[in-house]
RNA sequence: GCUCAUAUAGCUCAGUCGGUAGAGCACUUCCUUGGUAAGGAAGAGGUCACCGGUUCAAAUCCGGUUAUGAGCUCCA
C-alpha cells in the first residue's frame, strides 16, 4: 500500500510503509528534521512521532513560527513538573498549560515552596533540557491509567482522568521516570525546549478555580524561542513598571492611599483636577446624548437593598451603618434602585420613553482585602453610571446610540481595539429562566444587529441580566473592565416600575445599566498606564508650567500666564532661581505636556519657546499662536 | 477572604555574624542669573510599620497584627 504525503509547497512524496513525520523530516533534511518541534496533519498539531498510515497533506512547526511558542510553553510546564517532582517527590502534580508570555503548574505540597526552591527549580529544568530526554507518548487504558495514578499518590490526576469523558482517548506522555497525563501535542525531546525560560513566581490557586477546594501552589514560568526574546520580554516587563499608576500617581503628585482609608483616594489638587475633567467630559457627552443627571441618596434603607436582591447577593460587600433608633441602613455601592425611585415618581407613559437618568456620585463597595489595586480596584470609587428605561422595541436604538457613544469617547483616549465581552446568565440569579431567555435574546439581538465582535464569556453576567463588557489593559496586560451595557428585566419588576402603554394598560419598563468609562477611578488608571503619564492636554492638571531662564524674563512669564489664566488655563509659573535644565527635568518628569521656556530674547519679542513632553526640541512662537494652541488643546473634545 | 513575598528618612535603596542607622535625590539656608533632563556648599530630617517574645543587647532572630505587591477567588 502506497502513501502519499503532501508538503506544503505542494509537493509529494511516497512511502511503501507507514512512517512518522520525523522520518519524513530527516528524508528532507537533517536541517528540518533538527528544527522541527512538531506537525501539522490535515490542520492538526500532533507529535512528530506520530505514524502516518495512509495519505495525508503534513506541514512542519519549526521553531522560527510563532505558533511554536505555544507548544514549547506547554512543554516548559511538563519539564517544570518533572524538576518538581525529582527535587520535591512528595509532591503532587495537577494541571499546567501555557498561557500568555508562558506557563504554569499548579502543584500540591503541604510545605511551601521558596524563593531558593524556585531557583532550584529552574536549574533543575535547564540540567533536563541539557539531558535532551525523549518525550514519548502513551495511549492507556482509562482504568488503568486511574490506577496507576492512584497508587503512584497523584489523586488529582486521577480525579481528572475519571472526569474525562468515557470516550476520551488517555494519553500519557513519558520523559525519563516522569509520566503525565496530557492530550498533547509535545516537542520529541526536553532538548528541543532550549532554555530561554524563567521561573517567574509563586502563588496560591484554587483546584480547579473554586475557593472552596483545597489551594495549591502555582509557578509561574516565562518561556521563548531564544534568548533573545527572552531577554526583550524581560525588558518590557521592567518598562511596564515604570509606568503602574500608583507609581506615576505619586510621581505626577495626583493622589495617595494611606492606612487609615484602605482602598480609598486622597486625591490631591492635581489628580483631582484632572478626576473632575474627566467627569465633565463624560458628563457633556451624555447630555449631548440625552441623558439627564440626578442624584440619589448615599445611605438608604437595607429595606429597599433586600427588595432589588442586592442584599441577597452582596450583604457582605456593603458597608452598613446602624442609626440610633436601630434601623440598618447601607451606603450605596450603586445606583440602580435609586435610580427606579425617581422613575417610580409620578406615572410614566410610553411617550416618555426612553427615559435616561445618568449619576456621578461615589459609591461604596467593602471589596475584599486581596482585590483591591490602586485606582483600578477601590472601595470608594465613582461611575459614569446611567439606567435608560425603555421598551423593549427600543432596546436596539438605545445599544446602537450607547455603542456609538463609547467608541467615540474611547477614540478621544487613544483606545481603538476594544474587546467585548457578552456575559451571560450566572448560577447564582434572579429572575426567571423565560426572563433570561428573553433579555439575552434581546442582547445578542442588539449586538447581531450592530455587527459587533464579542467574545462569549458564560455564565459572567449580573444576577439581574445579561451584559456586554468593554475590556481595556493595563500596562502588564490584565484586563479590567471598563464600560459595560446591561439588559435588566428583572429589577424593574422587583422595585416595582412600570409605565402606561398605547393600550391604556401599565407594562414594565426594561432598564438598561450602562457606563462607558465605568469606574472613573478605574479609567484614569487604565489611562495612565497606557499613555504613562502623558495625557492628552485637556485632561492634564497642569497643561503648561511657564519656566523663565533668568529674572530678566520675570515680568514677562507673569504676564504670559495672566494671558493663559484670562482665558481659562491652568497654568504655572516656575520662577526660581535655577537653571532651565534643572527646571525642565522637574517637569519633564511630572509629564507636565508643555513647557513654555522664557528669557530675555523671548521677553524682548513676545514669544515662548515650547518644548512638547517626549521631544528634545523647542519651538519659538509669538504670544498669540502659542496661547490660541494652547485653548485649543485644552478644550475637552465634544461630540454630538 | 486565601497563598507567597515585602515593610529602614518625603522618594529610591544599602545596612555583613544580633552590639541603638547610612547613601543618592527631594527639603531648608547661603552662594550662583546659568538657554532646554541634575551648578556649588552647609544644614535639618529616623520609636527601622505596629504589638509581643528570645537575649546582657534586636532594624537584624521568633510569634502575632496591619498595610503593600504578585497571583487565586470575587467584582452589582
Amino acid at each position: 500500500m502506497a502513501i502519499e504525503i503532501t508538503l506544503p509547497d505542494g509537493s509529494v512524496r511516497h512511502y511503501e510503509q507507514p512512517v512518522s513525520g520525523l522520518d519524513v523530516a530527516t528524508d528532507i533534511g537533517p536541517g528540518l528534521a533538527k528544527a522541527s518541534l512538531a506537525m501539522i496533519i490535515d490542520e492538526k498539531l500532533v507529535d512528530l512521532s506520530t505514524v502516518m498510515e495512509s495519505s495525508c497533506s503534513i506541514a512542519f512547526l519549526t521553531r522560527d513560527k510563532p505558533e511554536a511558542l505555544e507548544l514549547l510553553r506547554h512543554d516548559a510546564a511538563h519539564v517544570m513538573a518533572q524538576a518538581v517532582k525529582e527535587l520535591f517527590p512528595e509532591t503532587q502534580v495537577t494541571i499546567g498549560p501555557a498561557i500568555e508570555n508562558g506557563f504554569y503548574y499548579d502543584f500540591h505540597r503541604e510545605e511551601s515552596f521558596t524563593q531558593d526552591d524556585l531557583h532550584k527549580i529552574e536549574t533543575r529544568m535547564a540540567e533536563l533540557v541539557d539531558q535532551n530526554i525523549p518525550i514519548e507518548r502513551e495511549v492507556w487504558d482509562r482504568n488503568q491509567a486511574i490506577q496507576f495514578f492512584r497508587n503512584q499518590g497523584e489523586t488529582f490526576k486521577a480525579e481528572l482522568i475519571e472526569d474525562l469523558p468515557e470516550t476520551e482517548v488517555i494519553s500519557l506522555y513519558r520523559q525519563g521516570d516522569f509520566i503525565d497525563l496530557c492530550r498533547g501535542p509535545h516537542l520529541p525531546n526536553t532538548g528541543r525546549l532550549g532554555k530561554a525560560f524563567k521561573v517567574m513566581k509563586l502563588a496560591g490557586a484554587y483546584w480547579r478555580g473554586d475557593a472552596s477546594n483545597p489551594q495549591l501552589q502555582r509557578i509561574y514560568g516565562t518561556c521563548w524561542r531564544d534568548p533573545k526574546e527572552l531577554k526583550k520580554y524581560l525588558h518590557m516587563l521592567e518598562e511596564a513598571e515604570k509606568r503602574d499608576h500608583r507609581k506615576l500617581g505619586r510621581e505626577m503628585g495626583l493622589f495617595h492611599q494611606q492606612e487609615e482609608a484602605v482602598g480609598s483616594m486622597f486625591w490631591h489638587p492635581k489628580g483631582w483636577r484632572m478626576r473632575k475633567a474627566l467627569e465633565n467630559y463624560i458628563r457633556q457627552q451624555m447630555e449631548n446624548h440625552g441623558y439627564q443627571e440626578i442624584a440619589t441618596p448615599q445611605i438608604m434603607d437595607r429595606k429597599l437593598w433586600e427588595q432589588s436582591g442586592h442584599w441577597d447577593k452582596y450583604a457582605e460587600d456593603m458597608f452598613t451603618i446602624c442609626t440610633h433608633d436601630h434601623k440598618d441602613m447601607a451606603i450605596k455601592p450603586m445606583n440602580c434602585p435609586g435610580h427606579v425611585q425617581i422613575f417610580n415618581q409620578g406615572l410614566k407613559s410610553y411617550r416618555d420613553l426612553p427615559i435616561r437618568f445618568g449619576e456621578f456620585t461615589t459609591l461604596f463597595r467593602n471589596e475584599a482585602h486581596g482585590a483591591l489595586h490602586g485606582l483600578m480596584r477601590a472601595r470608594s470609587f465613582s461611575q459614569d453610571d446611567a439606567h435608560i428605561f425603555c421598551t423593549e422595541q427600543q432596546i436596539n436604538a438605545e445599544t446602537a446610540d450607547f455603542i456609538k457613544m463609547l467608541r467615540k469617547v474611547y477614540e478621544d483616549f487613544g483606545f481603538t481595539d476594544i474587546r467585548i465581552k457578552f456575559s451571560t446568565r450566572p448560577e447564582n440569579r434572579a429572575g426567571s429562566d423565560e426572563t433570561w431567555d428573553k433579555a439575552e435574546a434581546a442582547l445578542q439581538n442588539a449586538v447581531e444587529s450592530l455587527g459587533l465582535d464579542c467574545e462569549l464569556n458564560p455564565g459572567e453576567g449580573a444576577f439581574y441580566g445579561p451584559k456586554l463588557e468593554f475590556v481595556l489593559k493595563d500596562a502588564i496586560g490584565r484586563d479590567w473592565q471598563c464600560g459595560t451595557l446591561q439588559v435588566d428585566f428583572v429589577l424593574p419588576e422587583r422595585l416595582d416600575a412600570e409605565y402606561v402603554g398605547e393600550d391604556g394598560a401599565r407594562h414594565r419598563p426594561v432598564m438598561l445599566h450602562r457606563a462607558v468609562l465605568g469606574s472613573l477611578e478605574r479609567f484614569l488608571g487604565i489611562l495612565i498606564e497606557s499613555t504613562a503619564g502623558h495625557l492628552p492636554l485637556w485632561l492634564s492638571p497642569t497643561p503648561v508650567v511657564i519656566a523663565t531662564i533668568t529674572d530678566d524674563a520675570r515680568d514677562w512669564a507673569q504676564e504670559v500666564a495672566a494671558t493663559l489664566r484670562k482665558v481659562g488655563v491652568h497654568v504655572e509659573l516656575d520662577l526660581r532661581n535655577e537653571k532651565i535644565g534643572y527646571k525642565v527635568r522637574e517637569h519633564s518628569k511630572a509629564k507636565v505636556p508643555q513647557i513654555w521656556v522664557v528669557g530675555k530674547s523671548e521677553a524682548e519679542a513676545r514669544q515662548v519657546a515650547i518644548r512638547t513632553l517626549g521631544s528634545k526640541d523647542n519651538e519659538v512662537v509669538d504670544i498669540g499662536a502659542a496661547v490660541e494652541q494652547m485653548v485649543a488643546k485644552t478644550k475637552a473634545p465634544v461630540h454630538l
